[in-house]
DNA sequence: GCATATAATTATACAATGTGTAAAAAAATT
DNA sequence: AATTTTTTTACACATTGTATAATTATATGC
């Protein structure tokens, strides 16, 4: 079955593979036409020139199509920050700059990146219908992986206790990061963003205990 | 239009309440015998007796009767609970107390829980559909009510740093249970829930740092 | 009490979602 | 070239959620 695995990919993989991406095209160019909510499933197959149920084969919902073009920008986005992220000093400047660097692209597309953060909440949360998605979604891509890839370094350096598996705090982290994320999207006028996932940062790191109270 | 807000209520807040609790009841009971997700709204409106527009009008998706029913029992529960944390000495301790206390109910009711965490998260985090709810659903009711209790008491006690809004405190707090708890559910076998949960406080209480490398 | 305004319920219709089934088409395997 | 496997498709269906306008029940002013 697995014949080229590596080298090519055969005539199906690769259409398929094609076809899926054609989708992700199509549908974001009619998401930016219409608007997202007022695009139907119907229409993406239509423009895509497939039969509706195959569209539902590919993306059983159309949140996931959103979804899949976001973490692909949000991949490649990583990709290049992992890099220059090596340079800074510690985990806290970090930290800070990998969830700063994401922000200039939510700023600029607010409602799809309110889409795909709700579909991640819900298919992370709601997996009672268990698609593959529904536990690698917040596997190691993207923002996620940027995280983990800090974490992990924090804890070899011995900068972060090594106590809780680094899996919680990845997920505790991103989660925080998109919970701030969200609230700002409801109202971009409410607090400054940066600001506020710094304070975040500080919590992580130190506590919500006070500095006097604290032990040693 | 508020005569009666106080003393009685009108015969028509009090038959829409009633007609809201019976919903409640005839759907819960439903949910009991074939399933949550076996059962139809249609099914819903018509062992109630009204018409499914109706039942809509009170409840515009399923989930949003299971979450009033949930809510109204942890409403009850916290009361109970708010009372005896009184008496614990510090905030891990009042934290720790108020959190495991629910998770009997959790674990005789998966199920639901995870229906509920699911749709909180969804209105919460998906409210481009502006219903009442949305706003108020991570409001002062159930353990959101005990954690904001806790935090807001340990803030004036000088515990808990008051350079954070209180309200980020309380919403980390939840949201992080939250996780746990559906972690949990996914597979229970995986953790103990109390440990990782305990955990949990731990780091919000103390941060993620290595104490070693802790300032001052 | 009666008339009138207000609000809730209803029947009806509709667009859209998501799924199941079985047949047709395409690709892979022998 | 014949086969087996996979994918796409057409079709039908139950369900969701919403919009509209008519009907009914309740509240209010006189």
């Amino acid at each position: 079955m697995e014949i080229d695995s590596i080298s090519g990919e055969g005539r199906m993989e690769r259409k398929k593979r094609e076809l899926r991406q054609k989708i992700i095209n199509v549908a974001m160019k009619l998401f930016e036409q219409q608007g997202f909510s007022n695009t139907t499933m119907e229409q993406i197959a239509e423009e895509a020139d497939v039969a509706r149920k195959t569209l539902y084969n590919y993306f059983p919902v159309k949140e996931a199509i959103a979804n899949e073009y976001v973490r692909g920008i949000s991949t490649q986005m990583a990709e290049e920050a992992l890099a220059k992220l090596q340079k800074l000093p510690d985990t806290r400047s970090r930290l800070l700059k990998a969830l700063n660097n994401a922000y200039g692209w939510v700023e600029l597309n607010p409602e799809l990146t309110g889409i795909v953060l709700a579909y991640r909440f819900k298919t992370s949360y709601y997996s009672y219908d268990k698609n593959q998605d529904s536990k690698n979604e917040f596997q190691e891509r993207g923002t996620y992986r940027i995280i983990a890839e800090i974490i992990r370094q924090g804890q070899q350096s011995g900068e972060i206790r090594s106590d809780v598996h680094f899996k919680w705090l990845v997920r505790y982290v991103d989660l925080l990061r998109g919970t701030i994320v969200w609230e700002w999207l409801q109202d971009t006028s409410s607090f400054e963003l940066r600001e506020e996932i710094s304070r975040m940062v500080d919590i992580v790191l130190d506590g919500i205990r006070s500095d006097d109270k604290r032990s040693k």
